[in-house]
DNA sequence: CAGTTGTTCAACTCTTTGGTTGAGTATGCG
DNA sequence: CGCATACTCAACCAAAGAGTTGAACAACTG
């Protein structure tokens, strides 16, 4: 995988553990071991997905005796979310004009069929 | 990698050739020959590229005679914002609290003494 | 028809990833 | 101190990724 910010922060988000994992954060900090309780998994491949989390900036974390709680980092998700907002406006037309296209044929089909 | 269908988006946007080739395909439609021009990569690794594209939905592929034209699909990269979005209070807060921490302690430094 | 162009398929290599288990480190507590 | 708790490190493994080369397929061109 390529180093760079954005690749290593859309790698991390590829994966459904991760973006839970995230999803919990968001509710506020948490341990490691808080944040393992829900999967089926050790520990350990816990921690990994933390190192990964980590290393693209998405977590930091703190030490609170034999505790290191993980923390939310936005930073990087708004970078990734500026990179997909440059595309905003061509799905927004693509989508805009299959709604249109849409409400074309529907329009066609009611006014030759006389249907709903 | 877990095959879910925002997985499969992320992960195909955790690359920079693939990010440059959307680019590229945000001015228009494309073919094999003209996205890979710009890389210094065989064809085949670019024809994988886009199949790794292709199966995000992130490209449709067309047939003209011997050329199999590509065209950037948006639906994708709407669903991966949208799924980045549900933290966008959250890194805005973030942000916007550490800028009133920074402001708060350059203001104690004023006031106080100036030490820490 | 043969030849050229555009593209894909297949097989191979090398590296990374995501998981495992087992041992090791760090902190708090009796 | 000795022990439990929270976590990480190291070694290993299977599977997937990203690239290569060589061969094949598909469609146009002379």
């Amino acid at each position: 995988m390529a180093d760079d910010q954005l690749s290593l922060t859309f790698a991390a988000l590829a994966d459904p553990t991760r973006r839970a994992i995230l999803a919990r954060l968001a509710d506020g900090e948490a341990t490691v071991n808080e944040l393992a309780e829900p999967f089926d998994m050790s520990l350990q491949a816990i921690s990994k997905h933390l190192k990964v989390l980590e290393r693209a900036g998405l977590i930091s974390r703190g030490r609170q005796a034999q505790w290191r709680p993980c923390r939310l980092e936005g930073a990087p998700l708004a970078d990734a979310s500026a990179w997909i907002d440059r595309y905003r406006e061509i799905w927004h037309d693509r989508l805009g004009r299959l709604d249109e296209e849409i409400q074309r044929i529907q329009r066609h089909r009611t006014e030759e069929t006389g249907d709903t």
